[in-house]
DNA sequence: TTGTACGCGTTATCAG
DNA sequence: CTGATAACGCGTACAA
């Protein structure tokens, strides 16, 4: 080789044995007698041979890396999801690639594309509910794990919460602590998670006859300073609700933050319900009433589903559904207005 | 091709011409008329011919991908790092790896194998000062950046917050405040940022004849719930400190928790200060002194050094030193004890 | 059990 | 300006 690295045919030369014979060993594939077998694998490890992986990956025709899209990894509880998938497959061989999509859909195609010439094998989506996606996904031939998310047609591997029941039990939440006029903070709009917990949200106005307001309704991109930002909006509202529901917690604390620092007291004046548990949550004032996810289960079952369908080809398909889990603290109280 | 995706070969057969001219057409290498450029352009635009990244990069010796090793993705300082470094990269047509070490050397060890093994383009470090490491990094003849991070004999490009500086400056604002008896939150033994900024605090402690107490140092993994944990400890002590500096923010975050929890009040009975800054430093209800390292400018700065080396590979190498900065909040006050 | 020869998809070198 | 052909490093039928 060139670059002053080994490759497997110098090694099959100083050894005098074929090149087959040392690929037989470095993947352990049988039809090597046991002296012979040894003897490479001593001088491998003397010289300190690493088989080059590109090769590898071309003459197999796939690499062993899993491609991981989601949003933003800043989020926490994208962090947490990808820590816990990331331990796992490492763990089983596998690497993984993080692509960040900033919760946009040409960013999202763009790395379909990648996926593709990369020949990576496997694809882990937390992804837009978005025609133009899914209508990719179909062509695309490799094992295939969607992650909080429903694509309408999909019908691969899934591991999800119930989001609407998360939605509704939110709103049931706030409903039986006497509140009545309750807004809610979206997620992007292609986020199924955000839409269906939303779902769930106007399911329970429905149910008990209070009245949807429009007004109250907000759109976040998940991050804390748009919740922030949010507050300055929410400030504007003539009639303001008396509880809200976040589509998730960083949202939610950025929104606290600057409701707070406007006056507001929270829960006295307001009650503030949102989801994913993150670490933070559960903080010294902080202390958010939030619906837990239950992320590194999420994490895990997603690494364990896409491990299965790497080792067998023809593993039958699972969809996991995962039960939200109410979490009270101090961020939501009984409504003093009745 | 097999996969009933199209290979360079079927273009160039499909549209009569030979497998060099469509490889320039793709690379955009000249040599090609215009006329025919546009035509083999067309037709694969057409039917969608996407080249084999991995065929590209065994004949190119490299793979566009380039390894980011840290500690832990779910660190907020890490994962703000990650995402500018991977935006940038992104943008610039290559993808990033990233790498949790978990702060095992060991697992360090085993990604810089993987990172020759792949054939990475690149490897940006925020790993540990230990000699196995260096020893490791010596032998690797790639592009490098080391990033908060010092290795002894390191040579390449680097950029780093003056942790030292950063550790003095944490240390004197307490002492400005009258403080007298401070202890110290450490990070993991192999990390450089934290024995620098260790060292800055023995140095304040030395030059204003205060005396050091072993029994007022404890150390974190920078978890969140490790601080929390240290909070128990930290009752335990007889004469406990009116002040305390903490590695990082999610460490100080917890720790802040925990004693809070057990009934101390923060700042009046103990100040703390800490270093990062992370977009929760700032909320009501955390609102902690803390020494920013400009992380977004950090990781901007990471990456285009690493462009750098990647576009040249005889450019001369740089060490970006960044001054810290104090960021006064609400988790340090005067001392009443004085 | 071991070795030979070819294929994987692309780039690069050298003729024409 | 264009094309044939040899690498790139490894896996794997197939032959010995």
């Amino acid at each position: 080789m060139k670059n002053g690295k080994y490759g497997i045919s110098d090694v099959a030369e100083m050894l005098g044995v074929s090149k087959s014979t040392v690929s037989r060993v470095i993947n352990g594939n049988e039809g090597v007698g046991p002296e012979l077998r040894k003897k490479v694998m001593d001088f491998i490890n003397e010289i300190g041979y690493q088989p080059n992986t590109i090769a590898q990956s071309l003459s197999k025709g796939r690499m062993n890396i899993v491609a991981l899209i989601l949003g933003d990894i800043r989020n926490p509880f994208y962090a947490d999801l990808t820590f816990n998938i990331q331990r796992i497959l490492n763990d089983n061989g596998y690497m993984v690639m993080v692509l960040n999509s900033e919760y946009n859909i040409d960013r999202e195609l763009e790395f379909l594309k990648l996926t593709e010439q990369f020949n990576f094998a496997g694809l882990i989506l937390i992804t837009a509910q978005e025609k133009a996606i899914e209508e990719r996904l179909k062509n695309m031939e490799m094992p295939k794990v969607l992650v909080n998310r429903i694509l309408p047609y999909y019908t691969g591997d899934s591991v999800l919460i119930d989001n609407f029941q998360a939605g509704y039990q939110a709103t049931m939440h706030l409903i039986e602590l006497g509140h009545r006029h309750i807004g809610f903070i979206k997620g992007p709009g292609v986020s199924s998670a955000s839409s269906q917990r939303f779902a769930g949200y106007r399911q329970v106005l429905e149910n008990y006859g209070f009245s949807f307001d429009e007004k109250c309704v907000f759109e976040s991109d998940l991050k804390l300073e748009t919740g922030r930002a949010l507050a300055q909006q929410f400030l504007e509202i003539k009639e303001r609700p008396s509880a809200m529901v976040v589509v998730n917690d960083m949202t939610a604390i950025g929104f606290m933050d600057g409701c707070r620092k406007a006056g507001i007291r929270i829960p006295e004046e307001l009650s503030i319900i949102s989801f994913d548990d993150i670490a933070m949550a559960s903080m010294y004032g902080i202390e958010l009433t939030t619906i837990s996810q239950h992320v590194d289960e999420m994490g895990e079952k997603a690494a364990h589903l896409m491990l299965k369908q790497l080792n067998d080809k023809d593993a039958k398909t699972e969809r996991i559904i995962m039960e939200p889990t109410l979490i009270v603290r101090k961020t939501t109280c009984e409504c003093s207005e009745i």
